[in-house]
DNA sequence: GGTCTGACCGGCG
DNA sequence: ACGCCGGCCAGAC
């Protein structure tokens, strides 16, 4: 059996392995990620694992905006203004610190990794 | 070992 | 349309 410290720490390996696994010009949300992780409701833990990740990890936390679509998670990076930046790189269009047409970027995990 | 917080989500007034 | 509330999990003090 496995000790629950191993275990927390496949949430955070699967976190940043599907954040890692978004395609350019694509978005997820921490909800989605979340359920496909099987934590259902506890789309915080998704984006806590991402503050630890962004940091020393290569992950592309700025793919990741919440159910609206919404850059929530700009304030935490380098720049406010980087996420955003980093999307528009990418093909992805911000307006008002959110995603245009987020519907139609949206990476559902569950669906594309099936 | 108890308490608080956290880059969320969905529901309700 | 907007604001407030609880819920849920895991880590930090």
């Amino acid at each position: 059996m496995k000790a629950s410290s191993e275990k927390t720490r496949n949430f955070f390996q699967d976190v940043y392995d599907i954040v890692r696994l978004v395609p350019k010009g694509r978005v997820t949300s921490y909800g989605a990620v979340a359920r496909y992780l099987g934590t259902g409701m506890s789309a915080r833990m998704v984006g806590w694992a991402m503050n630890a990740a962004h940091t020393e990890k290569d992950i592309p936390a700025h793919r990741v905006v919440n159910s609206k679509g919404l850059l929530t998670g700009k304030h935490h990076f380098k720049s406010p203004n980087a996420m955003q930046r980093a999307l528009e790189k990418e093909g992805v269009k911000i307006e008002k610190d959110k995603v245009r047409d987020f519907e139609n970027r949206f990476w559902n995990p569950a669906k594309e990794l099936l």
